[in-house]
DNA sequence: AAAATAGGCAAGTAGTCACTTGCCTGTCAA
DNA sequence: TTGACAGGCAAGTGACTACTTGCCTATTTT
């Protein structure tokens, strides 16, 4: 459950996975164009790649490997626990 | 809503969260005790009093001074910007 | 008034983390 | 088969951050 939170509290990783959100499987270079283009944001192909790991690490992203290319894809069912934990109280509970 | 994701990325403030969630209105060494009771986590005062200005400042805390003693209060409401945020994909769309 | 209690301020430290650099592996096209 | 392309591994660096230490202010209590 920590490694969310770990991989949630930086930008450029819930940037990753906004682009991910509008376009699914992506590549390692289409993520980092992608992320100059819409989010100013100019790291190296390097950062990017273990962005990648830390949010797979967390469950956020699954990646599968095809032939030369290895595309990403978005898996939003981790964040749920997040409203779970803390629910929105009710007056007098 | 960068503040939010930096202040949940830590686990002592999560446990402080946790908290507030059970019993409103504690102050600054009831927290204290607390933590080191349920979450065998033993920070200084100072440790956890910047915690709760780092959960202050992401608005998830509200603390109200009443003469000598600080009272702390969760606030959630932050929270549910993280589900809209990524919201569940549906198949197809 | 004096002691005790609740909390605040500020500097220093150690560990973590994002990022880069340099080189290597695997896959496909010409 | 050779060059180009997509990605991986690993060490090093700088900034950030959680934490402590020491001292201070304010509010009660006796």
């Amino acid at each position: 459950m920590a490694d969310i939170f770990k991989a949630l509290a930086d930008g450029t990783r819930r940037a990753l996975l906004d682009e991910l959100l509008e376009r699914d499987q992506q590549t390692l270079f289409e993520l980092c164009s992608r992320l100059a283009m819409k989010h100013d944001l100019t790291p190296t192909r390097q950062a990017v790649s273990q962005h990648l790991d830390v949010l797979q690490q967390a469950g956020l992203v699954v990646a599968e490997r095809r032939g030369r290319y290895k595309f990403h894809t978005i898996n939003t069912a981790p964040l749920a626990q997040i409203a779970e934990r803390w629910p929105t109280r009710k007056a007098g509970s």
